[in-house]
DNA sequence: CCAAAATTTGCGGAGCGCGCATCTTTTCTG
DNA sequence: CAGAAAAGATGCGCGCTCCGCAAATTTTGG
């Protein structure tokens, strides 16, 4: 049926990712070029070679469609995280696990004028409302699997105890913070540092940075 | 004219004021009852006695009418949070400032079989993708109020410390985590106390559950 | 190579979101 | 207080999205 993440559960289940992630990656790159109101579900059918029919039947809106990669990378942050030694202390293991997604997709490939302009083209896309409120759903999801992976790793029970949901969410927003502030710096500055402070503040319990009386 | 933000800028405003809201209550209040997909926007309006088109002029989706209340209720917490003594430490203004919200409202008005009624409804319509999209963009703007309220009390700048935003990030997401086991807590619990506790936590840096060494 | 299973596709329809022009109501000015 | 001006509410209509359904097409397995 559709355990789909199988190594290999047949060569159509390989094709049928493949669209997908084609019909996301077009999305995406049409939306930050022309603008997503700019872009009809049609475009993208047509830019991966499949009916605008075919669009709906691997996502339900174009929103989702844009969010799908992001939201598989965040996926990945709880395998990895499954992946540590448990000898990591927890969160050691989570900042490594994170930063270690991050660091792929990092090789920023051109620092070209095009640079500025998918830059420029990525910030209007992701201030669109509707992408906003998937990237958020996506993040939550992405957060779903992480406390999973925490609770396994600490020996909670994620539907009874608070615990490991708190981390994952507390992690969750470190990333999406970063991200945010990422984005809108205007002298360009590395993620992975930023990523690194943000989740040894979450961790220290984010104490107030001038503590007056001593 | 006016910088109509005034405590009671005109008669008009209040009507505005009192039309949206009982937008927003109609809408929460039809979806729980049929089922979001039951509900048409025409329904609404009719509810409350004005056109289709006007419902459009408050809010441009019933998910957005339906977050509505949530949203303005979590603004009130970053006010909330700027009327406490500057005394207070930071976490536990923050705390106060969270549960002083949710302290309103709480009187569960009747227990009867309505209110399960209720709640086994609410919990469908937050099911609802497009519901849980938009309740996670309210979140996200009563962050940003929150964070500006954080920035104020400890002198930081948003715009450029990640510390205001990460603080209230993490807040949202406990209060996110608390509510979201609240609502399914089968032997219902009372929320205040998770709340005390999910934000101590926070404050605490998350420590694992059982650190074996000392 | 054929039959079964799964996927893609075209068709059609219910709604939604919104721009635009118009009608009403409130507010402002003298 | 009258008349003008501002702002909201409404009606109309268009373009688009999302999805169910059934036929066409492709893949899988024997």
């Amino acid at each position: 049926m559709d355990n789909g993440q199988d190594e290999r559960a047949g060569l159509r289940e390989r094709k049928k990712q493949r669209t997908r992630i084609e019909l996301s990656w077009a999305a995406i790159r049409l939306s930050v070029e022309r603008g997503l109101e700019n872009v009809r579900v049609e475009d993208i059918a047509a830019e991966v070679g499949v009916s605008p029919r075919t669009f709906n039947n691997y996502f339900s809106s174009k929103a989702e469609a844009i969010v799908s990669r992001h939201l598989d990378r965040a996926r990945l942050i709880a395998a990895e995280l499954r992946a540590r030694p448990a000898s990591e202390p927890l969160w050691e293991a989570i900042a490594n696990a994170v930063t270690a997604r991050f660091a792929l997709g990092q090789e920023t490939g051109g620092h070209d004028a095009n640079h500025e302009q998918w830059v420029a083209g990525l910030r209007l896309m992701l201030a669109e409302p509707v992408v906003q409120g998937e990237f958020l759903r996506a993040g939550a999801a992405a957060e779903a699997e992480l406390a999973a992976a925490i609770a396994e790793r600490t020996g909670t029970d994620p539907e009874r105890d608070l615990y490991p949901r708190l981390v994952a969410g507390a992690a969750g927003a470190a990333t999406t913070v970063v991200i945010d502030h990422w984005m809108r710096a205007d002298p360009p500055v590395p993620v992975m540092p930023l990523l690194r402070d943000a989740l040894r503040q979450i961790a220290a319990g984010l104490p107030p940075p001038t503590p007056p009386p001593s």
